[in-house]
DNA sequence: AGCACGCCGACT
DNA sequence: GTCGGCGTGCTC
């Protein structure tokens, strides 16, 4: 806990002006019970008016002339407001995550009062005419002239806007007020935020569910009236129907005088899914998206505030509406990496989630076909509710899948990149005029080095992930720093055939219409994605049945079903298996489940081709068998042996500086200062650390700012989150601060991709 | 936002 | 002089 003799608060006063810290004193006597996130009383301004302030600092040490600074009133936290929650959310997440207590209250504030030219009033004349006419007289025989010009404008027009008569008449707010004290006038604020989804009536559509559905249904909902407010994992299939079971526990929600919030991932929202959100919650539900401009979004927020909805859907921003009592958060997709924010600060939407639902006495249920390890393991160790859904609603058998083992590809003379079974079934669905979707894994952008004719991938010796090549010829791990000479023959079985993986979507294209060159081929990627609607464009033509192939990046198997694909193949599914970080089997892994998903969604049975140097690795056989079970023992298995999330915490260290000696010294002291303290723990019989590292990040320079970065391991979370705050501090003591060169740390905990 | 200060014209 | 309206600027 920061303790300290000042405190910097935000006076709750919505005006540009004031938003911004204001320095107290804290009374000895509140002391201990003043922390970042409290809300306080302050005297403001000259009269010294007591005001609700929120405190967003602690300070040891005053930072303007100590005159100036008055005290804290007073402490108020009985006060169970929106604005007292998010601000402690705010606290936790400047806790957890790092950043600092104004970035964190950026992100949890969003649109702070009036964007554009939203912030409207307007003046109603509540005298007759005459009266108007007879006052404006005495006005000027008392010499009011800026009165007598409002009185004399209003005679004409019953209705004014305040920054008219402001900007035309040259009138203050004052005279305004003046005149309304005295029943001229009324000022009124008009909040004409408009609904971009208005006049939709819900009709309360419900599908009557299944008993697996309704079990999970009731289950929630009874614990929540039994007073039980945790947190659920919703394991189902795709097409098992999670998202009629969120409908009905919305509505239990608001049945229940609640409001409900829905994060998805940012581009899963499809037409069809909002459509029936629509449908049964008509004008009290609202979804935000990134089309939305700041001013509705402001719009949302207000609807939000005052009770005019009662579900948000969006992305993970969406957690930050203002409801007055949320009853339940629904995250669908919950193993999303988009729901860790890359920003500042770096906070989990799942875990804030959590934090804000606890606040709140809310439920949360997480829904996944293949859930993210983390959640996985808190369900098995019951820190979770667990529900299953096993059975497709549509009925669609799995479909069938083939491993491909490029290594035996090779041994029979196939150089190229398609497995002779994917071809066979290429050209089986082009003469039958079925749909294909190729999907290249192209996640990780560290190139490791592997053998074509093996399978042998290069791996740090220390750490257990990949190597990744360097110009150079150089071998280097990015989280130990280890380094070795690349090289030219496979060490484990002499063949030549060892390199990184090249090929891009743009080279299967070319290949496909070449092969192919009747067959129609769409490609989507990064490239091809880059103007705003192209990606709607792709996915729509292709599902039209304008094309026959459909290449792309990972970005092709979320979420979308075309009924006519019947057969998927999935062409380097080791490229994410080796990306050098410890969730790169997670993610193989639900890649490949989700792009077997893809096939045989309609009528027909589909079929799943998976190419790989690796046929034996758990990830691969273990997606192909369609058994998460399975894959999750392996998993659990490697994270325990590394120490890696769940099973301990892993906290990511960036070190920047625009010198390359000063980053890499930087991030040698403060590993060091780290080590220092791992042993000291040690010896005392606490918290136990692991340090690892410095090492170059994954991007070695940005706009010539050189980065380090280096790993903190520990099951400990409290401790880890104390070296962080040791470590900021280390930053600004004179050691680092001072005419030196500038070095700036920024921290990642349990990080998803790392810097 | 809300308050005081200071400017300016008009009055005892 | 000094009273009062009205614009302006500041608030830890």
């Amino acid at each position: 806990m920061i303790r300290g003799e000042y405190a910097n608060v935000i006076v709750d006063i919505s005006h540009e002006k004031v938003d911004r810290p204001f320095m107290y004193r804290i009374p000895s006597e509140l002391s201990d019970r003043v922390e970042e996130g409290s809300c306080v009383t302050v005297p403001f301004g000259r009269g010294n008016t007591l005001r609700k302030a929120y405190v967003v600092q602690i300070k040891e040490e005053p930072e303007i002339e100590p005159e100036k600074i008055k005290s804290i009133a007073g402490i108020s936290e009985k006060d169970q407001g929106v604005d007292e929650l998010m601000m402690r959310l705010a606290a936790w997440m400047r806790r957890r995550y790092g950043s600092t207590m104004i970035a964190a209250l950026k992100t949890v504030l969003p649109a702070r009062e009036k964007v554009g030219k939203l912030k409207k009033r307007e003046v109603i004349r509540l005298w007759s005419a005459e009266e108007c006419e007879n006052a404006a007289e005495t006005c000027e025989q008392k010499h009011q002239s800026a009165k007598a010009r409002v009185l004399r404008e209003l005679q004409t027009e019953e209705l004014l806007p305040e920054d008219l008569l402001i900007r035309k008449l040259h009138i203050s707010r004052p005279t305004l007020l003046s005149l309304e004290k005295q029943g001229a006038v009324e000022i009124r604020e008009i909040e004409y935020y408009r609904n971009p989804v208005s006049g939709k009536e819900g009709k309360g559509v419900r599908h009557p569910l299944s008993e697996e559905q309704q079990a999970v249904v009731d289950g929630v909902l009874s614990d929540f009236d039994a007073g039980i407010k945790k947190t659920y994992l919703l394991h189902g299939i795709t097409g098992a129907g999670k998202t009629e079971v969120y409908m009905d526990l919305i509505e239990g929600c608001i049945e229940r005088g609640r409001q409900a919030i829905v994060l998805i991932p940012e581009i899963a929202l499809t037409y069809q899914t909002l459509l029936r959100f629509y449908k049964r919650f008509g004008d009290r539900v609202s979804v935000l998206n990134s089309t939305l401009s700041a001013g509705e979004k402001y719009d949302q927020c207000m609807r939000a505030r005052n009770g005019e909805i009662d579900v948000i859907i969006g992305p993970r921003s969406a957690l930050f509406t203002p409801f007055p009592k949320v009853g339940l958060i629904v995250i669908d997709e919950e193993h999303e990496t988009t729901y860790k924010s890359e920003g500042n600060p770096r906070y989990h939407a799942r875990e804030t989630a959590i934090y804000l639902a606890g606040l709140h006495g809310a439920s949360v249920v997480l829904g996944s076909a293949t859930p993210s390890v983390d959640t996985y393991y808190k369900a098995q160790n019951g820190e979770y509710g667990y529900f299953r859904l096993t059975k497709r609603l549509t009925g669609g058998a799995l479909p069938e899948v083939h491993i491909s083992d490029m290594r035996e590809e090779l041994r029979a003379g196939n150089k190229s990149m398609f497995s002779r079974k994917l071809q066979e079934l290429m050209e089986e669905r082009l003469s039958k005029k079925e749909q294909i979707m190729l999907f290249l894994n192209r996640r990780g952008y560290a190139g490791f080095i592997s053998c074509r004719s093996c399978g042998e991938v290069l791996k740090c010796p220390h750490c257990d992930v990949s190597l990744s090549e360097h110009r150079g010829g150089k071998l280097i791990c990015h989280y130990c720093g280890y380094e070795t000479p690349t090289v030219k023959l496979c060490p484990k079985c002499g063949s030549k055939y060892i390199s990184g993986f090249r090929a891009g979507t743009q080279q299967v294209e070319e290949k496909l219409r070449q092969m192919y060159p009747q067959a129609r081929v769409l490609r989507m990627d990064a490239d091809t994605t880059k103007t705003k609607d192209s990606y709607e464009t792709i996915l729509e033509a292709f599902s039209s049945g304008e094309a026959d192939i459909l290449v792309g990046t990972q970005m092709i198997v979320k979420g979308h079903d075309f009924p006519n694909v019947t057969l998927v193949g999935a062409l380097a599914a080791d490229m994410s298996l080796f990306a050098s970080d410890f969730r790169s089997a997670e993610r193989t892994f639900e890649l490949l489940t989700q792009a077997a998903g893809r096939a045989g969604r309609g009528e027909k049975k589909g079929e799943v081709v998976i190419q790989t140097y690796q046929p034996e690795h758990y990830g691969i056989v273990t997606a192909a068998a369609q058994d998460y079970e399975a894959f999750y023992e392996e998993e659990m298995e490697y994270r325990d042996l590394g120490g890696y999330p769940p099973a301990a915490h892993l906290m990511a260290v960036l070190v920047t500086a625009p010198n390359e000696d000063r980053a890499e010294e930087a991030a040698k002291t403060l590993a060091d200062l780290t080590r220092k303290r791992a042993e000291r723990n040690l010896q005392e019989g606490r918290g136990r650390l692991f340090v690892i590292g410095p090492a170059e990040a994954t991007i070695a320079k940005i706009n010539d700012v050189y980065r380090r970065v280096f790993y903190i391991k520990g099951s400990d979370l409290q401790e880890i989150l104390n070296v962080r705050e040791v470590l900021e501090a280390e930053l600004e003591s004179p050691a680092f601060a001072g005419d030196r060169i500038p070095v700036t740390a920024a921290f990642d905990l349990d990080p998803m991709y790392g810097f």
